[in-house]
DNA sequence: CAATCGCAGTACCGTACGGTACGGTACGCG
DNA sequence: CGCGTACCGTACCGTACGGTACTGCGATTG
């Protein structure tokens, strides 16, 4: 990951997007969705009534409607802050499961897949600067690791969890979540996800968390 | 997965290829391996020193080319038969540290990763019958399953795994081994994975699973 | 009202690629 | 030798798409 710097400098630049410009990020999202592959500036113009040139005046070029697009999307999730003070064993049950809940979710929404589809298919060819993947990384896997580290080191010195590094007992716990999910869904595998199912899952994750990660 | 009765028929037609067929077919790969995205017949023709019209000859078009190619590369992957009798804890942890090994040396390796990005990117655009989604899954996922299956039922008859359905223990154990590593790998993490650190998430994994589903 | 701007719509261009056709060559066989 | 077969190399065609330029229209501004 030597893209740190380059993704540095992108998120310091603004999503500051028109209302039009979102309509027409939306209309990419809605595109992608149908078929990420496929895409293109004539099927979006049309989609979302706007003029190519318009388009690339907006956006430089496909690419950047893309990277556009896919940042857009990881704007719209919005991250509420954890308090990691007064961690009890019943609150960090609750900060897990609800972790597990969304991550779930989430890795099963059509959006995500369509995302992690189009960044996938592009991740090897990033000759000129930004790939999707990183982006889609960045906004994704490593930036739920972070957000949950805090719960996992205050249940740590609470002694609810076993003492152990924090990001290795993470990894473990999005392995005991994710299982195989992602790659089925990723590769057409039609899994039906209730929110019932997601809610057991869910649960399971977590107590196999404790049981392995418990004091 | 509804194409579960067309990958039979698939199965059913024999891959004998030539020799010259096989090294076209190498050489797909190869071109594959280095971008998965932008194949071409022509490119494909000029690596294999061959010409289009043969390509189109052998393998009718683009897409019953890469799916020879996919089919071709699952055929060489050899699967070693086990004998489920006299399960013991030694037979029983080195089957699950073998498998965690070979699942992690796969799927971080550049040939995995190229098809699962070629299967991933068009996953969704199987407008005309097959899709490689499903054959990948085939060859991957579920064919790892009902490999290791047998062992842990018989570990669950020796008394050494707690009873469990064993879809159920093999999808924990996947999540145990691959954590989030496949899908960092795909979205073009570049993590290193030497020998040595690859024995040691087998080890940790199979310890972990024994942890909860040990008897 | 006139000048300007933003943008939709569309025509257009260059190129890349899938797919086909054809010429040329090597080889096997009667 | 003549014929067929297999195949390489390449020219060719149609199309799709990325990107650009132009036209027209409605809204804004002075």
């Amino acid at each position: 990951m030597n893209n740190l710097a380059t993704l540095q400098r992108i998120e310091t630049a603004p999503d500051d997007w028109t209302e039009r410009q979102r309509q027409v990020l939306d209309a990419t999202l809605s595109l992608l969705i149908e078929n990420a592959a496929n895409i293109t500036m004539i099927g979006v113009a049309r989609r979302a009534s706007c003029s190519k040139e318009t388009l690339y005046k907006w956006f430089g070029d496909r690419d950047g409607l893309l990277v556009a697009t896919v940042r857009y999307q990881a704007s719209k999730v919005k991250v509420e802050p954890f308090d990691a003070e007064g961690m009890s064993e019943a609150k960090l049950t609750s900060v897990l499961l609800g972790f597990a809940t969304d991550l779930l979710t989430i890795l099963t929404g059509e959006i995500s897949i369509a995302l992690n589809r189009l960044a996938i298919a592009q991740a090897h060819q990033g000759a000129d600067g930004i790939n999707m993947g990183s982006i889609v990384l960045q906004n994704g896997r490593f930036s739920t690791g972070p957000r949950l580290k805090p719960a996992l080191e205050a249940g740590m010195k609470a002694g609810l969890l076993r003492q152990s590094d924090s990001e290795d007992a993470f990894r473990s716990f999005y392995g005991l979540v994710v299982r195989d999910v992602h790659i089925r869904v990723l590769l057409g595998d039609t899994m039906m996800f209730t929110e019932n199912e997601i809610s057991t899952e869910a649960d399971r994750a977590v107590q196999q968390f404790f049981h392995l990660y418990g004091a």
